[in-house]
DNA sequence: TTGAAAGCGCTAACAT
DNA sequence: ATGTTAGCGCTTTCAA
């Protein structure tokens, strides 16, 4: 493989000094005569030269690199912030980079550590943990951070969410009018997650001046299905509430095996997912985020906090809707 | 904020030299006293120091960065993929720098070209285009290139893609043996997407022994619904067969609300999106590919190509499984 | 209008 | 066992 091209080569090639060709890379053209600027013009395309990003980040003392760690890159919701994000980032100098913490404690760690070595201008962090103490570490590196989908709390950096309190206020009013007698809340570990907490409480908030009751069932206990099963054992009029796609998913299978009819047995609402769920018989009802404008939004956000070098702490929140189907 | 931390505070702090430090981060204890290498060690904790990966790579002439173009970050054949790159690179020093081209061929340039300026170690790609004359600036560059999913003719970098052709030699024998007298490909744009033309010909080549004809609809065109439905008017037993996920649910939708029935009046079987394909009614036959493993695999092919910067123009085909369900 | 030289944070050859 | 020094590719004074 031959030697990458630098500065240099162009300067020798055009017989100017590097100087001068730095000043062309970075558009400073206020004294430079016209046949210089078409010579190292010439001689950049001729070589198809790049300048060292490297090189000049070490200079200007910052990467031009965003930092984006996501609990779990192989699912909907993410990649459809991956995809907000990159939009925004795509326009500007900012490169991203994209780490995958896989619902691991650890592997975040890792990652943010390898994105302090990256000397990352700015992070965008969906938080495993919410205890900010484990976080430390990063807030000691003064890093400009924005919080997506989740946030620890007391609140250290600004954070982009979903309206789910509120949503679940509007979703508790829809169970009441529809009669229902009890509400299974269905959901992947829960304690600590803003976001699934938001959605719990925002649900038992809406409900306390009715009768109906509220039961939590976290997926992540490997007998959930028989618990639930167990719950199903009434005459009530049950309703389940899935806090997300996957487990939405989790349901659809255990009522289809258990041959529980939708809505007749149990009614159905889950989080996520919703093209998805637009196409099951019945038609599976859903509250729709909008996760590509949360990472916009996060992205814009962590632009201005990186120019401004100013901290926002404000909790920007995103609407999402709900959208009634045959399952409820 | 305050100025980073570099080697020279800890050089100061721990009262050595720069090259000592240099040579504690490195873990080149060989001739180091015990009594340096604890107080380096200590100064380092305490000061919580990172090195810049910025200045090691300048130095190295390598930035241990990895470049990934996908098509479409927002689909689930790219999350997965996306899982297994990561899951490969996370046990590595080399960082992953994901950009989305979104489908369109100016924005992918314009991502190889930062690329190019990040200096990346090496480059998986998802190719948008089939003429190598696109990439020429690509290889030009020498940089290493492993493709996934699809790859540009002739061959110039290694390939990871699935079993397309063959998987679709094998769904020839199935629509065979149940008789079908017509099958309707149904696709995104089709032409140069290496995969798709391959599952393709794959099908003509299985099915050139029988009567059995292949008709094409490209979904792209607007009128395709109106094209399929006249397709559809006819007594012939009609299979449907859509060649990725998002072909697959526009399927699934149109024949809802066409109130056409499946299997009754129509077969139907598609690429990717297993585990939903699985829950609908009547449960989706579909060709279940393992992203997260050509993931891995290409990962693992680029990690070996450019330390032993060895080229390997070999395609590498990893299987996929053809899930049959009711709808065929 | 242009260039020489210093320096960003780090590593490595060559001292001692 | 440790330090001095040069240099990676670039930008930015300062000088001419």
């Amino acid at each position: 493989m031959d030697k990458k091209l630098t500065i240099n080569d162009i300067a020798a090639q055009a017989s100017v000094s590097k100087t001068t060709v730095s000043r062309y890379l970075n558009g400073k053209f206020d004294n430079m005569s016209a046949a210089t600027k078409i010579r190292i013009e010439q001689t950049i395309a001729e070589l198809d030269y790049r300048p060292s990003r490297q090189a000049q980040a070490l200079k200007a003392r910052n990467s031009f690199l965003i930092g984006v760690s996501v609990a779990d890159i192989s699912n909907m919701y993410t990649s459809r912030l991956l995809k907000g994000i990159g939009a925004y980032f795509q326009k500007t100098t900012y490169q991203v980079l994209i780490m995958d913490a896989d619902n691991t404690v650890d592997r975040e760690l890792n990652n943010l550590e390898k994105m302090i070595s990256e000397q990352v201008d700015g992070i965008i962090l969906q938080p495993l943990v919410h205890q900010p103490d484990h976080y430390q570490f990063l807030i000691d590196q003064k890093i400009p951070v924005v919080q997506v989908d989740r946030y620890i709390e007391p609140f250290t950096w600004p954070a982009v969410v979903s309206d789910n309190f509120q949503k679940s206020v509007e979703l508790a009013q829809i169970f009441k009018d529809k009669h229902y007698d009890t509400i299974i809340v269905l959901a992947n570990h829960i304690q600590g997650i803003s976001s699934r907490m938001n959605r719990l409480n925002g649900l038992k908030a809406g409900l306390n001046d009715s009768p109906i009751t509220v039961d939590l069932i976290e997926i992540d206990d490997s007998n959930w299905q028989a618990v639930l099963k167990d719950k199903l054992h009434t005459t009530n009029r049950i309703g389940i509430f899935a806090l997300n796609g996957q487990v939405l998913w989790s349901a659809v299978r255990f009522l289809k095996q258990q041959q529980i009819n939708v809505p007749e047995d149990v009614g159905l609402i889950g989080y996520d997912d919703d093209q998805f769920a637009d196409m099951l018989s019945p038609a599976i009802a859903s509250v729709a985020q909008n996760p590509q404008e949360i990472g916009r939004t996060a992205a814009d956000k962590l632009a201005h906090s990186i120019k401004d070098d100013v901290i926002l702490t404000k909790n920007t929140r995103i609407p999402s809707t709900i959208q009634m189907r045959d399952s409820l």
